[in-house]
DNA sequence: GCCAATTATTTCGCTCTCGAAACTTTTAAC
DNA sequence: GTTAAAAGTTTCGAGAGCGAAATAATTGGC
């Protein structure tokens, strides 16, 4: 029972930016999408879906799907890579860089109103 | 373009944990589930039903289904309010807890593995 | 050129989830 | 005690996701 300090503070900046989040209406990706449009975003491309399904582990018709609703809402863009016309290429959108920059706001907004000190009782240092 | 530094390092710390979670084959939840989990686990008590639909502003039976996919995955637990037997309480359970804490360390671990530095160029505080 | 290997998508049958509206149970008003 | 309100669930038709297997499309071996 009980959790550790700092894992249960790094689960309350997870709650509330992820009631943030819901509340704001955002659509309401599968941990696994999440996933996939975090790693398209912040880890050096290419992306491809073979490199994403060995990345996840996760079946490339799921890394599919996973695309297809990711594009669907304008988060991230396919294109044919034109070396070795198999492969598709994941790339950013405008769409999916404006919501990861105000998801990255919450996360920070919500780090900092956690009040909870550092357990030290002392107040926080600036 | 780009993002505030600790933007990104927050989307990164994200990232490290969304990965590693999916990695680990946990239950694909989605973040309407995760944030109702989270709030059951980590906000006093009493959850309703017609609580979290406000708290998320999501409807009823959306919550309702979410609380079945989550009791279903033994996540949580339901218990009729004997006070109000209209009422349903969710509560919390060993398997929800584990879950929980394993999460924790997944950030915590993602947070510590870090290497980005705070952006100074100087080796980081300990 | 031909054939095997590789990349990604599509199909199959099935389960889960959606919002809106209808419904059941329980409580409170009076 | 009858009636209105409240809490939660169920139903509806429709859309999305699942894994496994089948299907393109393209490439490289030779």
């Amino acid at each position: 029972m009980g959790f550790d300090v700092s894992e249960l503070q790094a689960l309350d900046i997870w709650r509330r930016t992820a009631v943030g989040s819901v509340r704001r209406d955002a659509p309401d990706l599968s941990a696994r999408q999440m996933a996939l449009l975090l790693s398209v975003y912040l880890t050096p491309a290419p992306h491809t879906v073979r490199g994403l399904s060995d990345l996840l582990k996760v079946s490339k018709p799921a890394i599919t799907r996973a695309i297809d609703r990711l594009t669907e809402l304008g988060l991230i863009r396919r294109k044919v890579d034109e070396n070795d016309r198999r492969s598709v290429l994941l790339q950013r959108t405008v769409k999916g860089s404006v919501f990861l920059r105000e998801f990255g706001e919450l996360i920070v907004a919500a780090a900092a109103s956690d009040d909870a000190g550092d357990g030290s009782g002392l107040p926080p240092r600036y």
